[in-house]
DNA sequence: TCCGGTGTGCGTACAGTGTTCGCAACGAGG
DNA sequence: CCTCGTTGCGAACACTGTACGCACACCGGA
């Protein structure tokens, strides 16, 4: 109010190019998107808060953006430029798709909003980072001697993203709590109990839980990835042993 | 306008409890709900929208919903009904495994915003449906003999979650394009050629797109997902032959 | 030196969202 | 008959994503 009060044109100092940022531009952009949605998730990210945030109005946005789905899609992108594939060398594949299955992990826990994300958006896979991530473990399902590669890829990435979708979630909800993850497990506790009292095999299972109260919940979590990913690393190997068909 | 220009109080026929709809419960806002996601998609679903559909005020749904977000997890809940896992009968479980991944996945194709949601929702995992899902199969395997069901189930889970959520996705975007699944194909093959150009495994590999347009997607989708869930099936009989550990 | 044209920033407005408040009307119990 | 707790809801608030159109900065040519 008091900074603007007459729209008379009689400006002394004219605007003179507020250098302190370098401009506005799409890159910028996503970078700082990216920090937002990491800092305090998806439903946080409002196109005027971005706005804000870079010293810019909010339609301005619109200059370099189409829309604030395509926003996304560039994010999406942009982040899956973290995720690591060792390169292809044969007889190695073994811990080459571990590692690769990993990296993948690690980013989408970095970034909990992308797996959610992921699963709504459609067409960000034809980006090109995410293209060359699926070059990349083509390569070296190839090298490795996979008759059927699609099937291999399939097999491990849709094992991946199930398991980091479910953990991405549960950290965000650890995220909202406001709590650390043990506190929120020891909170959580007896709702769990609650809910698993009437099925014996859970109950059963959950005793997991209440280690998990004490013991480091995030080394527990690594280790379940883990032992996951042996199993359908094994499957995988009986298809190279044996190359039927 | 002319339905109601006085507010004179000289009303005739009162509003008589008009009992075309059964009232306003619980029941039938997720009921109605569901349909509404299945029909349109997550972002069609507002609170006005939907109570309109139920000849309700959108204030209305608050008496019997605390948030749009609890209304999302009893919608998840609710279709996890759906989810069909045979009984544990021991050495059968390979097939009863297979049933429980297929019956998971048609639930998920059949209500393709479940995937997105479960992957945001954090808690929605204590519902009684799903509780008495992870139930079911958790007794499947321990029938079985594995000896770390636990392991098992994240395994499999994670690899139909994730499967799921990537079939759910594109069948998404399949619907809001208005188009057919092999008529979005071929419009989308000059785009995805010229993606994966630069790749040479991809552009490989994507020559099965080329097929897709001929034959039928969606059994080619099938296909897929039967095979990759055997390499998975086959790392579990693994662990099964021989208990180790 | 001026002069258009082009691209960038953005104030404002619109239609829609989830949710809250407070009031009106109802059915049941005393 | 009169209360009381419950249910429905009109209106309002604080937001959201996005379209429109104007103002201004720059730049190549005259």
């Amino acid at each position: 109010m008091t900074t603007k009060p007459s729209p008379i044109p009689s400006v002394w100092a004219r605007p003179q190019r507020e250098s302190d940022q370098p401009a506005l531009s799409r890159a910028a952009i996503v970078r700082e998107a990216i920090v937002m949605l990491d800092a305090e998730g998806v439903e946080a990210l409002s196109m005027r808060k971005l706005a804000t945030r870079l010293n810019a109005g909010a339609a301005s946005l619109y200059r370099h953006v189409a829309t604030k789905d395509e926003l996304m899609e560039l994010a999406v992108d942009e982040v899956a430029a973290e995720i690591h594939v060792p390169p292809a060398d044969g007889p190695e594949w073994r811990a080459a798709v571990t590692e690769a299955a990993r990296s993948f992990r690690t980013t989408a826990l970095r970034h909990p909003w992308l797996p959610p994300v992921l699963g709504q958006a459609g067409l960000a896979y034809l980006g090109p980072n995410l293209m060359s991530y699926s070059e990349r473990l083509a390569a070296l399902f190839t090298a490795a001697g996979f008759p059927d590669p699609g099937t291999a890829i399939d097999a491990v990435l849709s094992y991946v993203i199930g398991m980091s979708t479910t953990e991405a979630a549960w950290l965000t909800t650890v995220s909202r709590s406001g709590d650390s993850e043990s506190g929120l497990i020891a909170r959580l506790l007896p709702a769990v109990q609650q809910a698993t009292a009437p099925h014996s095999h859970l109950s059963q299972g959950y005793a997991e839980t209440e280690e998990a109260a004490t013991t480091d919940p995030a080394a527990l979590r690594d280790a379940k990835f883990e032992a996951a990913l042996d199993i359908v690393l094994d499957g995988l190997s009986l298809r190279l042993d044996t190359p039927g068909s």
